[in-house]
DNA sequence: CGCCACATTGATTTGGGTCAAGCGACGTGG
DNA sequence: CCACGTCGCTTGACCCAAATCAATGTGGCG
């Protein structure tokens, strides 16, 4: 429907056809920190500057969507901060999510090998993304066979972590699930080098169609948790967890 | 532990190092139905030949191990018969399921990107695999562009397959994630047009393994299904079953 | 024949779904 | 500025589906 138009139009917000956007945008790419984790980790400063000017920065405000499952993308997406759920939503109306996506993650793969989108792509919190367009990425690869490779590992970790979801989330009790999608929560943000270990939980709801369980049993076991002491919150949205004793509980055998 | 050995032993079993072997494989290569669908679709019956004495097809028992997590395997194995399951094990001892595959499908392409297996991969019937060493996918991709194509796409449906496994197996209750089971197994059965569409069910320890429920359940829900007539058993292994009830059962809200 | 692995079925318990009420945070409009 | 409605979270009461524990059945094989 109208996902394509809002990208265009912010897009379009952020593009402007002048000089000096291409120039910010060159700016942009040479300091790029997500950019040795995600594709174009052997460019050239040269060739990085011919490519940046057709590779426009988003930003999707949170609950907004990026792409629907069905359409037809002509982009990449790289995550360059937030987080974004990747959905399949089933014919009686109830979705599961089938992927968290974050810094140096890229969506829409299939775009590149000409399906449409396996998923609706939904901003959790507020995104901005780098949109490269096909076009961009086909003729860096003719270049640079490196790319292929690249590329390959982006798909392998689709893989691992669809198949990590299938063991740690799909199977054993909701206790022993929460605990590991809480784990795994806290070890992302350990690993993006937080100087205090503490993220936040999305919606209940969001949290049951991860877990294959309903909000109401989301609600009861985190507030378990919490009067447990395995978690605490450190602000309203963030909370912190004892990661030690929420191993425990995922690896418990009742 | 044993099972490099295992296929060691088993290549040579069938290998030799006569060129008449060298001239059976290349024959079989030339004729090979699986081929098309897999990864050299494109060579030439010059190139086939070439390749064709390195690739040894192994004849692998139901019940055996191709290979295990966390071993090093040096190839990929392309499977032109039966069915193999990939499995993860967990901490305490439990299993869990995460793909079947059969014909034309792919394994251990994580060996490509230098990684060690993901999963254990076991035979479920007797099955029939040419063992492709990496070094001649390697030498393919270089003269081939558009290996690197074929290779991906292998990848991407291990993605998609995955994602339908957390959206289809892991969502909703026992009974409608036991009929979308049997549905799709039918369906892979037609796919590959059988005369009739009737099938082999996998044990009850590994139908629970799939979609994450006890062997108990398991067999209560097959027994239930053949009572209402959704299924019957058309030997002592294979069932039919009536696609259309199963696909409202699989859709049920309630 | 007797063993063994696997499937079936039953009895019982319990985890988690369902339905429903209350609560706090937030935004909107009077 | 406060009243009100909305939305998401929490909590409770109840019930059912599925896990658990356990016995029996069945086919294949040495």
């Amino acid at each position: 429907m109208n996902q394509i138009g809002h990208l265009a139009g912010a897009t379009m917000q952020c593009a402007g056809q002048s000089s000096s956007e291409a120039g910010r945008r060159a700016q942009r790419c040479r300091s790029c920190t997500v950019r040795k984790n995600a594709l174009f980790v052997g460019l050239s400063p040269t060739e990085l500057d011919e490519i940046a000017p057709a590779v426009p920065d988003i930003v999707v405000p949170a609950g907004e969507t990026l792409y629907d499952a069905e359409s037809r993308a002509d982009s990449l997406f790289i995550i360059r901060r937030g987080v974004v759920k990747l959905v399949n939503y089933l014919p009686d109306g109830s979705y599961r999510i089938v992927r968290l996506a974050r810094r140096t993650d890229v969506l829409a793969l299939e775009t590149l090998l000409g399906e449409p989108c396996d998923h609706t792509a939904e901003a959790l919190t507020e995104v901005e993304v780098c949109r490269v367009p096909i076009g961009v990425v086909r003729m860096v690869m003719e270049r640079q066979a490196w790319l292929s490779t690249r590329m390959i590992h982006h798909w392998h970790l689709a893989v691992q972590t669809a198949h990590g979801w299938l063991t740690r989330y799909a199977t054993g009790g909701a206790r022993q699930r929460m605990a590991r999608f809480l784990a795994d929560l806290h070890d992302e943000c350990v690993s993006e080098a937080c100087p205090r270990p503490c993220f936040e939980v999305p919606s209940r709801d969001d949290v049951g169609a991860i877990l294959g369980i309903t909000k109401e049993t989301a609600s009861r076991l985190i507030s378990d948790f919490r009067r447990s002491g395995l978690l605490c919150k450190v602000d309203a949205r963030r909370i912190e967890v004892d990661r030690e004793r929420l191993e425990e509980v995922a690896a418990a055998e009742a």
